[in-house]
DNA sequence: TAAAAATACTCCATAGGTATTTTAT
DNA sequence: ATAAAATACCTATGGAGTATTTTTA
């Protein structure tokens, strides 16, 4: 089984072209041509036939199509990613550690040393933690207002405490007209019943990061989030806010035996000693 | 992305030595460690290292292997299977109709032309409308004691009525202490309670397919099984029978779009026609 | 007549071979 | 001493290129 001819036919077959196949592998045209022909010579079947000016797939060209398409596409961009930043270590949070919190204890003079090669993906939570458990990153830094209870092969560890304030551009008491919030906060609003009742039966809307729930705040004035009280720091005072009394706690997770284990050590215990 | 050195990582990754790889894959044990010495030069790691005599997988290794484990065992196996077998008409069934009905029916004096070519798997009535659903077979042969009702993409055709009788080498009044049946027959003991009282209550052991009942109730006397009728044609007087009254039905089922139609109905009426 | 694929042919990059050395038991 | 992998070097297959023809809207 020739895995290049496969990957060649896995274009042709995408595009339903040749030419644009040939492109996308930036060889030639009949040179795409030929390896799909020496496929369907070792086997004699066709998979593909003239249609037109163009070509179409034959029904079993549909089905091998249809089988190797997960491979050409999520199982190859997987292994990709992993030979390239195998050398790095793989941190997935949310919006607030992987876009302020770790950027800033990190570009602290000389934290780290040139072998310590770091990236960050913003995420949900959720997303954080199957990345995690697929071994797609080393180390996932997350809040939760629940305690944190992964299996066995992971060790979680608490980072700091903080507590959840409701920002908005609007007035906080009575400028607010719906609540919209990350699928990992979307509990907040029961819990605060008593302190905020004029807020309580708001309409909410879920987004998946807490992200997108800042970015649409930012155009809609009359909407507002609940967010951990550390980002007021990073929010350059765009935002009216109030405080909830709902804790909420910070969590770095990672594997056992991850060989990223030093400097993720190192991260941890920087990150623990960052106060506010 | 170079598939054809993910192939040779993934063999010796499998067999945990070069030149086990290399004789897996009929090349010289160099041109096994140059690929993959290449692959990891392309990204600047390390993918095996030495261990004693052979070597063993680094981490990034290991998850490398991971994520490429199921394409080169399933969907490779799937993919080659696909393209050989493209040009044959592909039949899963159960036990009678792949191993005796059907040979019986294309055996006969000029039933097919040299065109048409079949392969028949045996298999259970739930993994063959599995592989139907995968499009790995064209056509699917079972039976049922229940109407089969599948989704709208497939045509069902009954194709004959049977009974259901059971079997067993020992003697049918007092000589069974215990039931094997395939996973499909499971509830027929129930069924039976009125007329078959002294076996009602027996043991019962389940297996995935009549063809392992029947092989178990050859060595074992004292065990019975449930089979359609049509059996005892071709079990050559081995067993004693006793009639349940239970009804079953045959059924042909296929895709509606698919190219073998032709050849398919061509079989399902000489099914249809075939009277015991 | 123009766009896309197929054909014919040449070339050279690289996969793979042989011979040998190194490593470790 | 032996089993396994690495290294060095060479060979030749087959993947890809250019030029051209064929197909069809």
């Amino acid at each position: 089984m020739n895995t290049h001819q496969l990957e060649i036919f896995f274009y042709v077959a995408k595009y339903l072209s040749v030419s644009k196949a040939a492109n996308h592998l930036c060889i030639s045209q009949p040179a795409v041509s030929s390896q799909v022909k020496k496929l369907e010579n070792i086997y004699n079947i066709k998979l593909i036939e003239k249609n037109g000016r163009g070509i179409r797939l034959t029904y079993t060209g549909e089905q091998l199509y249809e089988r190797i398409h997960q491979f050409f596409t999520t199982t190859i961009v997987d292994v990709e990613s992993l030979l390239k930043n195998s050398n790095y270590l793989k941190i997935s949070g949310n919006y607030l550690m992987t876009q302020f919190i770790v950027p800033e204890i990190i570009g602290g003079k000389g934290f780290l040393d040139k072998s310590d090669k770091i990236i960050v993906k913003s995420m949900s939570s959720f997303s954080a933690m199957d990345e995690l458990k697929k071994e797609y990153c080393d180390l996932v830094l997350i809040s939760s207002s629940e305690v944190v209870m992964p299996p066995v092969e992971f060790i979680v560890t608490e980072l700091f405490d903080d507590e959840i304030v409701f920002i908005s551009k609007g007035d906080l008491k009575n400028g607010i007209s719906s609540i919209i919030v990350s699928e990992s906060k979307r509990e907040i609003r029961s819990l605060v019943k008593n302190k905020m009742e004029h807020i309580t039966d708001l309409p909410l809307t879920v987004v998946e990061t807490t992200q997108d729930a800042i970015a649409n705040i930012r155009i809609n004035n009359d909407c507002g989030t609940f967010v951990s009280a550390r980002f007021l720091k990073y929010l350059k005072k765009e935002f009216h806010y109030i405080s909830t009394g709902i804790k909420i706690k910070f969590y770095a997770v990672y594997r056992k035996e991850s060989p990223q284990n030093i400097t993720i050590q190192k991260i941890i215990s920087q990150l623990k000693s960052s106060i506010i």
